[in-house]
DNA sequence: CGAATTTGACCGGCGC
DNA sequence: GCGCCGGTCAAATTCG
């Protein structure tokens, strides 16, 4: 079976495919939405994991079982040893990786002040072109370059697997993956944090992961308790504070609707911010413990920010399985350094919510130079001290100096170092044109619900390709020095492939261009909100097509991660 | 009256 | 060591 399923993920190198009518980089496993739910489809007949030829094999098996029951075993078998070798070519790569690590960094250390004529010369190349490429913020979908192959794709189909196998309803996810350079920077930066552990870098390291999947979030109170307890081992599992995902978008009430359940527990006004920021728990279940705070942007009030952090211990409802996968996964890019996200998600939201995410996986190359991660460009006016990524949702036209074109979608990764940030920040920016140039308003229904008005140009696909520019900066606070995740940027949006994939791949959940196409292709329909609508075609803003959204945009940049690689 | 929200106090981390 | 600040608690208050 699980040979089977990976069939369906085994991706596709070499030539797009063609998907629906549109370009897909490189993606078998396509995730659809369709009345509500998504599924999982493929477009590749040749495939043998396809269900027609999965009844007649089963058919076939059941008449003879003893046959069949070998046959299983045999493949089994095979299975087993395929994993094994996967394993063990991933173990040899790591160890060849960490030792060519440890060989750059060592002779950066003895020799703090190396002459720059050697530093111009011998070596400096490869070690800027490693250090470059380890920068490189790589989102694939299903994608990765040969030296990562093995690895991820056995990894991710694992987590793909998992998820299909514990989750029917096929909601969305995403995998974290990050590069053996990436998990040694977060190995050193780890013990930053971890001051009372003794313990190997990797015995860190693999407890890091799972904190950083987000399946427990601990407070410093509960901590506390916990170490009075006299629970060494569980004290001693979430001294790092935990990833978060901020969402910023446009909302006239005083939370979004996310679909979940909150109880606001606390509020404060934070420095450099006059609006109040408030802190709000889940309450479906007494021991969740997610957390989110809400706070609107000192801006531009009308812009809510919303930072999610931890994961649910609970089944959710529907309505919240999306952002609730969304946020969880988003927070295991960047903390887990996982290869899969599955230890977290099973422990989260895949697991238990039935929202695991099928074949969308992030290969975070991003191995900082400085081993640190940076600074978010979140609204939130204080400093954080979390590893963020940001959803934007907003408007592109925040900052002063931005672009005065539309961007219907944005996507951008970039890092603001600076003395008191530490942590990277990537941001997925689902923006509306400006609205002021097209009339297209992104509000809040009365049932909190955000209506994304979206303006298509009916059946001519290419005339949406000029919303799809990307700008390496949607909303800098500060000056963004020139470093390499906004270089990688650059390249990806030079890359005209890149641009036309993230098209197709909005233009998919959008709508084909027939009337009507949106609703149907979105499948989400919201009973009090009316259809009547002046602009045609409504995509209305919901969990369910914020995660119909984001996988496709992503995977739409697994291309763009191919460019990355190559510009690299 | 129970649930939800408000709000001041408290705690821990961090920078100086 | 001290003060600032973010985050949380819990009693008081409000709401349905």
């Amino acid at each position: 079976m699980k040979a089977e399923v990976m069939m369906v993920m085994e991706e596709q190198r070499g030539e797009p495919d063609v998907i629906g009518g549109g370009r897909y980089c490189g993606l078998r496993g396509v995730v659809k939405v369709q009345n509500g739910e998504n599924h999982l489809q493929t477009n590749d007949n040749s495939n043998p994991s396809s269900p027609e030829q999965r009844n007649i094999s089963t058919s076939e098996r059941d008449q003879d079982p003893l046959k069949s029951a070998r046959a299983e075993m045999g493949e089994v078998r095979e299975e087993n040893h395929r994993l094994k070798t996967y394993l063990e070519r991933i173990m040899k790569e790591y160890k060849t990786l960490q030792m060519q690590f440890f060989d750059i960094v060592k002779p950066d250390q003895e020799q703090k002040k190396p002459s720059d004529d050697e530093a111009l010369t011998n070596g400096n190349d490869d070690r800027q072109q490693s250090e470059e490429s380890e920068e490189l913020v790589s989102l694939s979908l299903g994608r990765a370059t040969s030296s990562q192959r093995s690895e991820k794709d056995y990894e991710g189909k694992l987590s793909f697997l998992e998820n299909i196998s514990k989750d029917q309803d096929l909601g969305l996810s995403l995998n974290c993956k990050l590069s053996d350079a990436s998990r040694m920077s977060l190995l050193e930066s780890w013990p930053r944090n971890n001051n009372n552990r003794k313990s190997s870098p990797a015995t860190s390291f693999e407890d890091h992961r799972k904190e950083g999947a987000g399946e427990t979030w601990a407070p410093s109170r509960v901590l506390k308790t916990m170490r009075s307890s006299g629970d060494d081992e569980v004290s001693q599992q979430n001294p790092v504070k935990k990833a978060r995902v901020s969402v910023r978008a446009r909302c006239d009430t005083a939370t979004m609707n996310d679909g979940c359940q909150w109880r606001k527990y606390g509020q404060k006004i934070a420095k450099g911010n006059p609006c109040p920021r408030a802190y709000y728990r889940c309450t479906v279940s007494p021991s969740c413990p997610v957390r989110k705070q809400v706070q609107r942007c000192a801006e531009d009030m009308s812009i809510l920010i919303t930072t999610y952090e931890g994961t649910h211990n609970h089944p959710l409802p529907r309505s919240a399985t999306a952002m609730a996968s969304t946020t969880s996964a988003a927070a295991a890019m960047l903390l887990s350094g996982s290869s899969s996200s599955q230890p977290g998600q099973s422990h989260g939201t895949s697991a238990t919510t039935g929202a695991g995410l099928h074949g969308v996986n992030f290969f975070l190359s991003d191995a900082s130079k400085s081993k640190q991660f940076y600074l978010p460009s979140s609204a939130m006016s204080s400093a954080p001290t979390y590893p963020t990524i940001t959803l934007d949702l907003t408007s592109s036209n925040l900052s002063p100096g931005s672009s005065t074109s539309s961007h219907f979608s944005r996507f951008s990764s970039h890092s603001y170092p600076s003395t008191t940030s530490r942590y990277t920040s990537t941001s997925l920016s689902f923006s509306s044109p400006d609205q002021s140039d097209n009339n297209l308003p992104m509000s809040w229904a009365k049932n909190g619900l955000l209506s994304y008005a979206t303006q298509l140009q009916n059946t001519n696909h290419t005339a949406h390709q000029p919303y799809f520019q990307i700008k390496d900066n949607p909303s800098p606070p500060q000056q963004s020095p020139p470093d390499t995740i906004a270089a990688a940027t650059k390249a990806i949006t030079a890359d005209p492939n890149f641009q036309s994939a993230l098209a197709v791949a909005l233009k998919s959940i959008i709508g084909n261009g027939s009337s009507g196409a949106a609703a149907a292709t979105i499948g989400y329909h919201h009973p009090e909100v009316g259809d009547s609508n002046s602009f045609g075609q409504k995509l209305r803003w919901s969990p369910e097509v914020a995660s119909s959204l984001l996988p496709q945009v992503l995977q739409a940049n697994g291309c763009a991660s191919s460019c990355l690689n190559k510009s690299s």
